[in-house]
DNA sequence: CACTTTCCCCAAAACGTTTTGGAAAAAGGA
DNA sequence: TCCTTTTTCCAAAACGTTTTGGGGAAAGTG
């Protein structure tokens, strides 16, 4: 059958042969109009059950895709999600990031849309990444991660009544949706465990002020002393640094054992697990055996350590995947307050996990 | 001034008062024609200098920005790049994939472009999402990375004459575009370094088979002992997995020095360090001091770990830029054949490599 | 002055969909 | 039979650009 369609397959500006075929071919391959054809595909009810399934079986034999361009032009939407990445993110180091991004992609994937990537290199640039999307009208929602206490992307989005979805959690009044790991309840967990074996000096090497995640744990952390009658000693809560974890962590172990009275255990991020090493190391001090050590992320490093790390590891993939669905929902026009998920973290007990000796 | 356009800026489905102009209304406002106003921007020469500084300012003025998906559907381009990655991507682990993707991003950001980001489980979802982006005429160019010495993608597009650029190389005849390192030079550097101070029994813990980057490290291995006139020793070499780093490169460790004449120095991926640390120090062996390390890639245990690691350093951002750059010239329609780049490694010389004591 | 060239501008078409607003044909009701 | 309703289809408009193919006015040329 010949078709006077303007040429689609022959010699385009590049050397790509596209074998594709559209919908005005294909509507006359069925001697139907190209309405009835659209229509039929996506199941409206004015088309006749024959019809629509002569052309279903043709668009499939034919290998009919609609064009994503035309269609986002007239439905008005970009089918796209935006998420924004900065090298800081080694604070979700190894395998915790790419979980999280994966059930992002994934179900971003099935929902047919498409997953823009941002990187910058700092907050500035951050944000200016982020307006490129949303002014340059670019994608139809945000994932926003590596949440700050004070998050200026969050005010933006809020004051454009643009959707977006946090993973983590900000200082903000007006409602937003969002997954979060309970760290405090985590934290809180772990803290509660370690006293329970009897310890009774348990320090925190806890995440960067400026970002809300360690608030979180801190506050859980000060819970699980106060749930086992324990003093809350600031000598024993330290923070690092963002920029080197493992330096600044290894500098503030050593001075954690200066103390006086020093701690018996040390709740921590994962990712501050190799300094902790090097300073315990230093001291002559056996990790699991002189000090009792919970880390939160479940790193390859803290399973193939020996002794092998005891975590709170939280279900990142998982947390991906809510945090798309509920995207999906607000762009549909949902209340974003409805969806304010925290979710449970399990506590993993491995090897450093012993009572005091 | 009152407009009779089409209501923009009120009351679309969801929330989001979209506050931008459009070239209809922009026109209007300056009293030209679309057409003219599209040509001004665009810097045809068939508008007068005066009219398009007019045409520009009020532009800039009104905050107008052509919709990309009305001009993608013209232009017949995406204007957008594909990249997959797997989770087995901790082959690039820590600070080296972020700093390529952030070439890349940084790139095709400046372009104008935009970065679809997949994130595959395994080598088949892998495929089955490339092939929905290029079937679905989604992008207009892919990246691809960490290459199999076979890689059915590379195959894939060359047969479709789809525009691609690897980051690294794989066994094919036909001609293709890519950037690589040139892993070959930095492993036949670095054993002629060792070499030079006076080690004689030079191991490789070499990564995976099956990919394409450990042949060209164990190429400069076994040109590095030539030049060196050095014999190769089979029981040398060993070959970690992926799936964990370090627990297959701590057992090898351990087998190396089994040997009757056991090694003086290491060559080896950085990403496997942790297991060589611990397999020397089971075998009551000091980094550097007993045993000279070299890796490939300068990841944050390198700098920070002490003795601090002498390593092979990529320049992965630049790396990145490149790739988009060549993308670029090959969706133009330029020959990729042109386009074969492979980058010089440079050596950091820390604390881990002194001659043998 | 008449003719050609150059300079500026614009109307209409095109990109490939989906949606709107019927309209023709078939079926149902009296 | 005639009128109404239902079923099934479609032409035209719309999404917001860029490109095509002029066209009118001004400037240059003889």
């Amino acid at each position: 059958m010949f078709l006077e369609q303007s040429g689609n397959g022959i010699g385009l500006g590049n050397g790509f042969k596209s074998m594709t075929i559209n919908l005005k071919q294909l509507s006359k391959l069925l001697k139907l109009s190209p309405t009835t054809v659209s229509r039929a595909l996506a199941d409206y009810p004015d088309v006749s059950a024959k019809t629509r399934a002569r052309v279903k079986q043709m668009a499939i034999q034919q290998g009919y895709q609609p064009n994503p361009l035309a269609r986002r032009l007239q439905k008005g939407k970009t089918e796209t999600i935006g998420i924004v990445i900065t090298p800081e993110q080694n604070y979700f180091s190894d395998t915790f990031f790419i979980d999280l991004l994966s059930g992002i992609s994934n179900q971003i994937t099935r929902a047919g849309y498409e997953l823009i990537l941002g990187v910058a290199s700092d907050e500035e640039h951050e944000m200016q990444s982020m307006r490129r999307m949303v002014e340059g009208k670019r994608v139809d929602g945000m994932i926003l991660t590596l949440i700050r206490e004070q998050d200026p992307r969050v005010g933006y989005l809020l004051d454009r009544d643009f959707p977006f979805v946090l993973y983590g959690r900000t200082r903000e009044t007006r409602p937003y949706a969002f997954v979060d790991m309970d760290g405090k309840q985590a934290f809180e967990k772990a803290c509660t465990y370690l006293a329970g074996l009897g310890h009774r000096r348990i320090a925190l090497l806890n995440g960067e002020p400026g970002f809300m995640f360690p608030v979180g744990c801190r506050e859980g952390y000060e819970s699980g002393l106060f749930l086992s009658r324990l003093e809350l000693d600031p000598d024993l809560i330290r923070e690092w640094k963002h920029k080197d974890p493992s330096q600044s962590s290894y500098r503030w172990t050593l001075e954690l054992f200066k103390n006086d009275n020093p701690p018996t255990a040390i709740l921590f991020q994962t990712e501050a697990v190799n300094g902790i090493f090097k300073g315990l190391d230093e001291l002559d001090l056996q990790p699991g055996k002189d000090v009792a050590l919970i880390g939160y992320d479940d790193l390859e490093i803290a399973r193939i350590h020996r002794p092998s790390l005891s975590v709170l590891r939280p279900q990142a993939r998982e947390a991906g995947q809510r945090v798309v669905n509920i995207l999906m929902e607000v762009i549909k026009g949902e209340d974003p307050g409805k969806f304010q998920e925290i979710h449970q973290v399990e506590m993993v007990i491995r090897e450093t996990s012993l009572p005091p000796s």
